[in-house]
DNA sequence: TTGTAAATAAGAATCATTGCCAATTATGTT
DNA sequence: AACATAATTGGCAATGATTCTTATTTACAA
């Protein structure tokens, strides 16, 4: 059910967001038990964490390389995959060669709708 | 002090790290006074603050453009400046033109002490 | 000196995440 | 089916980084 809640969710849930939804169905269910299902499906590749300064981990089913956005005014945090994300050209690093396995990158901007003046409420 | 021990600072320490280096000299120092004090130089633009998927925070003194590369084995973070750094070319992102105020960039590797064999102990 | 504003210390509060362990469930074997 | 064993789960306590609160101290100005 974890994995049916991410599939093709852009809105990165974090831990207690997928445990709010899964409770619905299955009311029993506890945090360890997301935890570990989550851990386990990042270990298997399934899923990307993604941390933005301190806050809580959010859990990203697009394990496609891409960047993401964040909105200081409204905390959104919005995929981009073209045509800023600097695509791993790991060769390049001759100190590191051969050894990166992933790549984040965050982008601290205003995004369109605030921009516009229209964004919605401000997230957690 | 805090801008001291910070200057020239490449082991990216975090609160404590800090906390404990400036009670040395001033053993009253709270953390508070700590924390109001990273947030204030944050503020202001002496630092930037680096978080790797839930960890604690990191206090980075070099704020010029660069991205940093964590080492799965020995946990430390490295400065990486060139070649692989992609400078921001903010124009290219038409959703977002002109907003962009901040890249961060994570490159999750093994480094080169690791490969070899002969890191030191593991970070916490 | 005296009043007022700012900074600080100390520790409690918060809260996401992890750890622990007993209970439950699944799996495999006669 | 009955049993043994392994894996998963639920409940909740523990952890620990960060934030909050408040009283106290310090800095500054009139």
């Amino acid at each position: 059910m974890i994995l049916d809640i991410l599939e093709g969710n852009t809105t990165h849930p974090s831990a207690n967001d997928i445990h709010k939804t899964v409770v619905t169905k299955y009311p029993t269910t506890s945090f360890s038990t997301v935890y570990n299902t989550l851990e386990m499906l990042t270990n298997v590749g399934e899923l990307d964490k993604i941390c933005i300064l301190g806050n809580v981990i959010k859990y990203e089913p697009n394990t496609d390389p891409h960047a993401h956005l964040l909105c200081k005014k409204c905390n959104r945090i919005i995929d981009i995959f073209e045509p800023y994300y600097a695509k791993p050209s790991i060769r390049k690093i001759k100190q590191f060669p051969h050894t990166i396995e992933k790549v984040q990158e965050f982008l601290y901007c205003t995004c369109a709708s605030c921009l516009k003046g229209r964004q919605g409420k401000k997230l957690a």
